[in-house]
DNA sequence: TTGGTTTTGAAATATACATTCCATAAAAAA
DNA sequence: TTTTTTATGGAATGTATATTTCAAAACCAA
């Protein structure tokens, strides 16, 4: 039999879609996966292309996008499709003009600073809609914990530096987790349940921090990832997950949506810390 | 003849559609004035929906809108329709949720989340209009030198982890300065002409930073400091200096638009190296 | 390995759609 | 009014796009 096809009628709408994904993209096919992950991360495309000009962006064949409709349910891609444009409909147009401000500058020559700058504040604006709920009860877990471990390489690295740098100053304990990936494993075997992790990880994931995930869920240690995508490795249903999606440009992505996040989330969990104290 | 077709291009852009549509209206055909009062007060569905279900909406018939786009000088239909995508595009999910989060936005009532990605975007949008030739400049700079040395503590730090590893992804030699501070200096000393050194600091200026930029320029060795401010003691007349301002918020700077800045720069040297080699 | 099964890619087909064309209606000029 | 020009609707056409099909590749269990 082939992939079975999800035999109850498909999410009728995207927010649904979206969790629907999360909860079952493990099992999906490989190529089917990525779509999974592109379409979660860039609805407007799926919203607004056709099957041609998105498989190419994605890197797959026509026909896989088309097999990811089906086995999802959908009678077909434009059935798909029309969720994913339902959920861009009445857009008031004044917020539109204002995130488009820049891109009128960009029209004719924009230098490649420009370019920068316009994909970084994207990622803000995009970033900026997020549940703020989700945030709030972050910070108020890396208030109550005794020390906050932190692990992020490579391009999360950066993130690591800066969230160690203002939690301190925010007042609080924070140590950023280094070494032999063996040495990691064993740092994060000591975590007390009174601690925490803060990951972060961006694709391509290092299987190290993802390791140290799995090492803290499995202890009862929470967690808070922050990551590119619901998809990513170390997203869980055990952890609260932070989503920011950064534009790519020139084929690299940036930072500047998630120092932002990064800020935001220590100088809240500082204000959470402070008023503990004062009690 | 028919109705004057607008011989010079028409608007690319969303809101030049717009307006000219509520300049020239009253010129427009009877049908075809339909068509644009329906337009600019339906954006999504101009840009979502076949000709077919647009005429029946406006109850006109489905040539009356190819003539639209075509008296607008547009190459039919799907040409006028792309600026309407274009209009919608990355603004994506929960449209409900989006619009408030504008209200909010918009009266003040602003969270603490988006006071905080307002800020980096005002930042963002102020470093976009500096002058790009500095930053060239600066790309050229590094993509020559042989070795470019990193120094930043404190709040720079995670740009220096950040343009160590960008540089290094891009093919450039790049070591992070580390150490105890006496120890710093002698490293410096060491530095040749050849090489490089990238400084990175802002209020208040550690004084270990300031020192690096003080022996370097002394040996004339090229210096390029990102700081917040051309009256800080790394900017120097010698020195290629990228100024970056980042707006405060509850008492602390962020670092999106500095993260920004610093991603530009290591890809635009990227290119400069990359060009150099295949010569 | 081998045989069976699932997944994938590429070409063939069908469908939906924009576009064109023409005949007719309305409006403007004579 | 008649004549000419402009605007409109409806059917015919061609093109772009989704969908189907089928064979090859990858995967897995024995």
């Amino acid at each position: 039999m082939q992939h079975q096809q999800s035999k109850q009628q498909p999410p009728r709408a995207f927010r649904q879609l979206k969790s629907w994904l999360q909860e079952h993209n493990s099992t999906l096919p490989k190529r089917l996966q990525s779509v999974a992950a592109y379409a979660v991360s860039h609805p407007d495309m799926i919203a607004l292309n056709t099957i041609a000009v998105i498989s190419e962006q994605i890197g797959v064949t026509p026909s896989t996008i088309f097999r990811f409709a089906k086995s999802l349910g959908y009678k077909g891609f434009s059935d798909m499709q029309s969720i994913f444009q339902e959920s861009m409909r009445h857009i008031s147009q004044p917020y539109a003009e204002r995130i488009h401000s820049l891109d009128r500058q960009m029209s004719q020559k924009a230098t490649a600073f420009q370019r920068f700058a316009i994909a970084a504040n994207r990622a803000i604006e995009k970033l900026s809609q997020t549940e703020t709920q989700l945030l709030l009860q972050a910070s108020h877990k890396l208030a109550d914990a005794n020390i906050v471990y932190i692990a992020g390489q490579d391009r999360a690295a950066p993130v690591s530096v800066y969230l160690h740098y203002m939690l301190v100053k925010m007042g609080m304990q924070a140590v950023i987790l280094e070494g032999t990936p063996s040495m990691l494993v064993d740092k994060a075997k000591l975590i007390s349940a009174s601690e925490m992790l803060l990951a972060i990880s961006f694709s391509p994931y290092s299987v190290n921090t993802r390791e140290l995930v799995d090492v803290c869920i499995e202890q009862q240690v929470s967690v808070i990832s922050i990551t590119d995508s619901t998809l990513s490795p170390i997203a869980r249903r055990d952890a609260i997950c932070l989503e920011i999606i950064e534009h790519e440009v020139a084929g690299f992505r940036g930072l500047s949506a998630t120092m932002c996040l990064a800020q935001c989330l220590a100088v809240e969990a500082g204000k959470c810390r402070a008023n503990m104290n004062s009690q």
